[in-house]
DNA sequence: CTCCAGGCGGATC
DNA sequence: GATCCGCATGGA
């Protein structure tokens, strides 16, 4: 049972509901593990996950907001139903039962993406930390992520110097096109292939990083996002290799409408060498 | 030392 | 259109 009270949310563990499995799963890049419990941090907000008896607690002052981040209108069984037939689906499902795809905030969803290519996930938190450490707007007790006009205001230097590397240049003229009018609001009412091609106009952004900004950010699920793992799941399912867009047309098919859950069910147990 | 990590942009054909 | 290559960085 979900219910929403003032300041917080509970979720009872028959729930499909692991934060565990949420922020482990390579999905989200800024949280913290603290005792009992994570921090979630989205955009200019926050939320403390803590796991009681009976049922874990989001407790935050934007209920609402949090309860759309963690999906928690969308029914997880449905979905695990639909898709546990399909291939390497039983242990996959297994490790990362509880997984739910986040809804992100998109300007952070678009610059961490962009800062995750050939790069590995604890230098990209790292450089994240670095970033919102360096130039995030000052709360209580915590930083948000920077405004496009905040990144878009600083040096190129600045990106080199938390360590973005050569994916600098790209994080930077990314935030000054967004903080000069390109409305990536607006890619929402779009559909799946169209918003991919307006993404692909940001620099730093390919096919495989599109795909990850429509599924975490734009709640798209007929994406396939192919990254080093993924090929490893396509290599083992045919016994061959291909090019990527045909890895991809392929999984989509396979797969289904679910698509993006299912990426990221074999993302996560195949990263973890559960598969 | 080399290889790898949630790949991409640019050059070349 | 497809292929190839260089690329910052740090850990294994």
């Amino acid at each position: 049972m979900i219910t929403i009270n003032k300041g917080e949310i509970r979720v009872t563990k028959d729930e499909l509901f692991d934060p565990q499995a949420i922020f482990d799963c390579g999905q989200v890049f800024r949280f913290d593990i603290v005792d009992k419990g994570y921090i979630a941090y989205s955009g200019q907000k926050k939320a403390r996950v803590v796991d009681n008896r009976d049922y874990y607690s989001i407790i935050t002052k934007d209920t609402d907001y949090f309860y759309n981040y963690f999906d928690l209108g969308t029914d997880y069984q449905k979905i695990i139903d639909n898709l546990a037939a399909k291939p390497f689906m039983q242990e996959s499902i297994a490790y990362a039962k509880g997984l739910r795809i986040l809804r992100q905030d998109k300007f952070e969803n678009i610059i961490s993406f962009i800062l995750s290519s050939n790069n590995n996930i604890k230098r990209i938190q790292g450089i994240i930390n670095r970033l919102v450490q360096g130039i995030g707007e000052e709360y209580e007790d915590y930083k948000g992520f920077p405004t496009p006009s905040r990144m878009a205001s600083m040096d190129v230097d600045f990106y080199r110097q938390i360590g973005a590397g050569y994916r600098a240049d790209y994080v930077y003229n990314t935030a000054k096109v967004i903080s000069g009018g390109f409305d990536i609001e607006g890619l929402t009412v779009m559909d799946t292939q169209s918003a991919k091609k307006e993404l692909m106009k940001l620099k730093g952004v390919g096919s495989k990083v599109a795909d990850c900004i429509l599924l975490f950010g734009y709640s798209k699920k007929d994406v396939f996002p192919v990254d080093t793992w993924i090929k490893k799941v396509y290599q083992k399912l045919c016994n061959d290799t291909c090019d990527t867009a045909g890895m991809r047309e392929y999984l989509l098919d396979l797969y289904g409408e679910y698509s993006g859950y299912a990426q990221q069910y074999l993302f996560y147990a195949f990263r973890d060498k559960k598969v």
